[in-house]
DNA sequence: GCCATCCTTCGATCGAGGTCGAAACATTTC
DNA sequence: GAAATGTTTCGACCTCGATCGAAGGATGGC
């Protein structure tokens, strides 16, 4: 068309209730074949096949063929956050009054945005590492590490200089949508979040984006960032 | 439906290539016209109006009426990300912050809006006056002349008994489509910019809404306002 | 080779919504 | 009060794209 950058054929592109459903469904990062994706959208596979086609013609989705299924996944970490930002601003309305199953209660409270740590636990965390200088906001949505948090996760076990930092930086602020505040992405929390499932504070789920919490976990928790699994689920109705 | 609410619905409005016009328009958080958006997008009034209908139901613009003009501007900070990280889906480029030409700049400096002063000038210096207790800000939208006000500007050479108020008061608040911030307008606002030319303060372009402050002015506006010309400026880098 | 499974392409239908002309409405100016 | 300007509403047209049935490919199991 014109000059401009053509964001409403992006937005277009989501703006289909069956498309925006399948999209959500990758959200997580994983693939998922078109069989699965058109009974997530709730339509036929031949219009499951459609769109999808014409997703990955706009780039939103990148696919990989392995024997006779055709695995989808996003198609990448920038369309993630599009998607995300864009639940931001969605009215979630009084129509969605109604009552959460227990896994959508369970993706709330925990679970992983791609590889790292989300949800109000996530949130929560980061919090913390804010609040006693670990980390810090700084421009550009980033994480800037502390000498004092370089120090603390020195401690834990994380050595930040060996971590090397991607194109987008060491620790990036990424926008939770359920709780609409930022958590800690990019190498760094993938690298925390890899640790707290090593130390078995944490456990993520076999095929799902949850991720439990351990009874050890609770009381490392406390002990260590001061949260108590009370506060935590009594403000998530869990 | 799926579980997921309404994130089409959102994108599905971002999708359209004249809202998506509008809204990029709108990007730098200046609220615009309904007349300006429709150019910016290439329709007709009319159809301007019905998708700003749907945009402000939808949240992602909100709208004040300003005399005959409705000023139309971003729904909020999340609506602006949203966008953002849409546009850096699209291959093309990323987020494209048109280069103001040297008159867009000055005129979001200061410039003339009607007969009164207008722009960072215009807003800054309204500000003073408030800070001062010069000008109150009470209800309707109006300016209320404070006893010390009154004095002020009649050792100024501004007697404000003798200006006749119109039917919509003496001094009004008039939204600054660049700053986002109220100035002085109405009579008030007429005689006073009136005054600051006259002392040669300000100079009037010849033919375009442009305002230049003299080398005189800026030394009385530090004198008499507190405003320094590189402060003003140092902000105006847009 | 033959069938089952998974996915895509083709063709046709059909409804939602973008568009604009005309007119109503609102506000300012003369 | 009348004219001018900015904006919205109404009505009608018409294109675009979502959808599904049927058929065509591709792959794996037997």
């Amino acid at each position: 068309m014109g000059p401009q950058p053509n964001i409403a054929t992006s937005a277009f592109l989501i703006g289909d209730p069956a498309r925006a459903a399948m999209l959500v469904a990758l959200l997580d990062g994983r693939a998922m074949p078109a069989g699965e994706l058109a009974q997530a959208a709730g339509v036929t596979a031949q219009t499951a096949s459609s769109h999808l086609a014409k997703l990955l013609a706009g780039g939103l989705v990148k696919v990989e063929a392995e024997g006779r299924h055709r695995y989808y996944r996003l198609g990448g970490a920038n369309v993630a956050m599009a998607l995300e930002h864009l639940a931001s601003i969605a009215p979630s309305e009084p129509v969605r009054r109604k009552v959460l199953t227990l896994e959508a209660r369970q993706l709330r409270f925990a679970r992983c945005c791609y590889d790292h740590l989300a949800g109000r636990l996530g949130v929560a965390v980061t919090c913390v590492l804010q609040e006693r200088g670990f980390l810090e906001p700084t421009a550009n949505k980033q994480f800037t590490v502390t000498s004092a948090g370089a120090a603390w996760f020195g401690g834990l076990g994380l050595d930040i200089t060996k971590i090397p930092a991607s194109r987008r930086g060491l620790a990036r602020q990424c926008l939770d949508w359920t709780e609409r505040r930022h958590h800690v992405a990019g190498p760094l929390g993938v690298k925390f979040t890899d640790l707290l499932c090593a130390k078995g504070w944490i456990r993520r789920a076999p095929s799902s984006r949850v991720v439990e919490v351990t009874h050890e976990g609770w009381k490392k928790f406390e002990q260590e960032f001061g949260l108590y699994e009370c506060d935590l689920k009594a403000e998530s109705r869990i």
